[in-house]
RNA sequence: GGGGGAAUACUCAAGCGGUCAACGAGGGCAGACUGUAAAUCUGCUGGCUUAGCCUUCAGAGGUUCGAAUCCUCUUUCCCCCA
C-alpha cells in the first residue's frame, strides 16, 4: 500500500434512485484511500443490477426494469461524484460501468473461459447462496458471484486494480474474484470489507422509524439528514467522526477534547452534521436546514416562527403529518379537542388528547395550551398554518384552506 | 385414535364468582432533569358526553342477582399415551 499509487474499487448496484447513508461506509473508505494518494475507481452495476445480488436476501427478487436502471444509476453517479475528487491527473477518481463490458460478453465465452475456473461446489460454500439453499435461487441469482468475480478481473487487467472495498455482505462476492484472478492470472489480489455499521443500541445506523436516511432531498430532507447526525448518540458520534469526516486526526482529537469538556454542546454531533449536509446538500442548505433547527429545538422561538417563509417552513416539515381543514372553521372560536379530533384525526382518541394536555405535552406554535385553550385565527401562521407539537419532536401541521 | 393442559390488552404474564377496564414486567407515549443525549425519577397506556357510563379476557350459547373466573359446544395451540 505504502508502494506507489493503487487502485481500488467499490461496486455500486443502481437498485434505488438514492443511495442512503448505510452505502456510504465503503465511499468513505475510497475517500480516505484516495487522500492517502490511490487512486479510487466506482463501479457502476449497470449489468448486476439487473442480475439481482442474492447476499444478504431471504427470497429472490423481481428483476428491475431496465430503464428504471438506468435512471438510477445516471442519480446515484451524481451522488457519488460530491465525495470524490475526479479532477486529479495523479489518482482521480474514474467512474466505470459494468455493463459496458458484459453487453458484449458472448455466454458462450463467459462459460468457457470464466466458468470453468470456477467450481459449482465453491460457489455453494458462500452464504449468499447458502442461506437459499432452502427457500430456493434462480439461476440468475445463483451466477451473480461469478459476474462479480469477472468484474474485478476485468478492472486487474484493464485497470492494474488489485484491490475491492466492499460492505461485510459482499465478502463472498469479492472472494470469488479473488479466487478469479488466482486461477486466471496466478496474480495476488485483497479484500476490504467494512463492517455494517450499527449503533450503539443494536440497532442498524442509517435507519430512522420511516426507513433509511436518503441521500436525495426528495427523499429524505435535508433538514431531516441534519437532523439524523445531530441525534447521534455520543459514543456513536466518535466513531462517525472518524469514518464520514475527513477531517485531520489533530483536528479530531481536539474536537473531542472539547467534547468533553463541555458535552452539552455537543461539537461531535454538530460538525459530524455540518460536514454530511455540507457534503451531500451544500453548505446553503446545510445553513437553512440548521436554522430550521435552531428555530425548532431553540428557546423563545414563538416570534423567530413567524418569521421563516413558507417554503422553509414546509422544507422543515416535510414528512411531517399534515391536514387540512376548511378556513370556516375559524368564524369563531374552536375547540381544541374538537380540532385534533374530530375534524382533523391528529389524535386517536379525545382521552388519549385529554391525557397529553393535562400532563402539559402538548404545544400551539412552540408555546405549551391547555385543555381550555380555543383556537381562533390569530394563532395561524403565515395565516395558513397551526404547529402543534405532542412532546419534542412530534409535529402535526393544520394547513386552512 | 385415547388422555391432559392452555387461549387474558402491543408483548410476556397474574387472575380461579362480586372490591376487575383487569396485579406485575417489558415496550410505547408524555412530564421533570438535561445537551433536540444517556442515566434517573414521575405520570399515562380500551372508549366516552369522565365522581359516572359503555365495550372488552379465543368464538357461540348457558347457569347466576352478578362471569375473565362455573357449565356446554366450536376453533386454535401445547404436552403425554398409542
Amino acid at each position: 500500500m505504502s508502494s506507489g499509487i493503487n487502485s481500488a474499487y467499490v461496486g455500486f448496484d443502481p437498485t434505488a434512485s438514492s443511495l442512503h447513508i448505510g452505502n456510504l461506509a465503503p465511499v468513505m473508505l475510497l475517500t480516505h484511500f484516495q487522500n492517502c494518494g490511490h487512486k479510487p475507481i466506482l463501479l457502476l452495476g449497470g449489468a448486476t443490477a439487473m442480475i439481482g445480488d442474492p447476499s444478504g436476501k431471504s427470497t429472490e427478487r423481481k428483476l428491475l426494469d431496465i430503464d428504471e436502471i438506468q435512471t438510477n444509476l445516471l442519480s446515484i453517479k451524481k451522488q457519488l461524484e460530491t465525495f470524490l475528487d475526479f479532477d486529479s491527473k495523479v489518482n482521480g477518481a474514474e467512474f466505470v460501468n459494468n455493463l459496458d463490458w458484459m453487453q458484449t460478453m458472448n455466454f458462450n465465452v463467459f462459460l468457457r473461459e470464466i466458468g470453468k475456473h470456477i467450481t459449482v461446489n465453491y460457489m455453494l460454500s458462500k452464504d449468499s447462496v447458502k442461506n437459499r439453499m432452502e427457500t430456493g435461487i434462480s439461476f440468475t441469482e445463483f451466477s451473480y458471484q461469478l459476474i462479480q468475480a469477472y468484474d474485478f478481473l476485468h478492472l486487474y487487467k484493464n485497470k492494474n486494480c488489485a484491490i475491492q472495498i466492499g460492505g461485510s455482505d459482499q465478502w463472498g462476492n469479492i472472494t470469488s474474484g479473488i479466487e478469479l484472478i488466482r486461477k486466471k492470472e496466478s496474480m495476488e489480489s485483497f479484500a476490504l470489507t467494512c463492517p455494517l455499521l450499527t449503533k450503539s443500541d443494536g440497532s442498524k445506523f442509517g435507519k430512522t422509524e420511516e426507513g433509511n436516511v436518503w441521500l436525495d432531498p426528495d427523499k429524505t430532507s435535508p433538514y431531516k439528514f441534519l437532523q439524523y447526525w445531530l441525534n447521534i448518540s455520543d459514543e456513536d458520534a466518535k466513531k462517525c467522526i472518524r469514518f464520514f469526516s475527513v477531517l485531520s486526526k489533530e483536528n479530531i482529537l481536539s474536537i473531542e477534547k472539547s467534547h468533553e469538556e463541555t458535552p452539552h454542546l455537543r461539537m461531535l454531533q454538530n460538525e459530524l452534521a455540518k460536514e454530511m449536509t455540507c457534503r451531500v446538500h451544500g453548505k446553503k442548505i446545510y445553513l437553512r436546514a440548521l436554522e430550521g433547527s435552531k428555530i425548532l429545538f431553540g428557546k423563545n422561538t414563538k416570534e423567530k416562527l413567524a418569521t421563516i417563509s413558507e417554503k422553509d417552513f414546509l422544507m422543515f416539515f416535510e414528512g411531517v403529518p399534515s391536514y387540512t381543514i376548511s378556513r370556516n372553521y375559524f368564524n369563531k372560536e374552536i375547540d381544541i379537542i374538537h380540532l385534533l379530533t374530530e375534524i382533523t384525526p391528529a389524535f386517536e382518541s379525545k382521552g388519549e388528547l385529554r391525557r397529553m394536555l393535562q400532563s402539559n405535552a402538548i404545544s400551539l406554535n412552540k408555546e405549551k395550551i391547555s385543555i381550555e385553550t380555543n383556537i381562533t385565527k390569530n394563532d395561524l401562521i403565515s395565516e395558513k398554518y397551526l404547529l402543534f407539537q405532542k412532546g419534542k419532536k412530534s409535529y402535526i401541521i393544520i394547513q386552512v384552506e
